[in-house]
DNA sequence: CCTGTATATCGGTATATTTCGATATATGGA
DNA sequence: TCCATATATCGAAATATACCGATATACAGG
């Protein structure tokens, strides 16, 4: 739990858009019939939606996972990356711990 | 209340330590007889504390307070800090709102 | 008004972040 | 094994941030 590793994962609103759009799966277009048992959405709709390139949005969900906000499981050639809540959680905790007063 | 703006005045791990410094004065050197009835901490013994230059920590406190993180008033040559803890409550409850689910 | 002290602002350099296109890697299927 | 697709990684250019020293401003006391 980096405290410093998190908030500058967070310190880019279309890295924070990302996680609001993980809050809910229909924020995608739907998964292929043989993904409908996954959790998670696949790198390539997160970049369609966010509009950036492909390298940009691997690296971004590469920093959203390394700083615990985000769990990725890879089925054949996708990468599906979803929210980890309790990642998320325990950095909320941590982080009004550090800034609120006592 | 901007999001944005207060992410980026905590991304920074000397700003994170002066707001933490902040909640109790006697991280600091005592007031001046005559500024012992003031709430809140002069730049100059927040410079010293943090070793940084004079300029750098006038920035700080001022993307601080832009953040909305300290309130500052202003006696004589001295400008006094103090946490805004209203606003930092503030924050945290939108932060929040934001980032965990519902 | 002159001087000294506290703070703020300016201008610059070094470093970090954003974002891209090109390329590498992994995988599934013909 | 060869190709197409999904994702990851690399290298670079543009922009932002971290700091500093120099200078400006604000104020108190003679």
């Amino acid at each position: 739990m980096d405290i410093e590793q998190a908030l500058s994962a967070l310190n880019n609103p279309i890295r924070r858009q990302i996680l609001e759009w993980l809050k809910d799966r229909s924020n995608f277009p739907p998964a292929l019939p043989e993904h409908e048992d996954l959790d998670g959405v696949c790198v390539g709709y997160i970049q369609e939606k966010a509009g950036l390139s492909q390298s940009t949005i691997s690296n971004y969900m590469g920093l959203l996972k390394k700083a615990g906000f985000v769990l990725s499981e890879r089925h054949g050639q996708w990468t599906f990356y979803r929210r980890d809540e309790a990642g998320i959680q325990s950095f909320c905790t941590a982080f009004e711990q550090e800034l609120l007063r006592k």
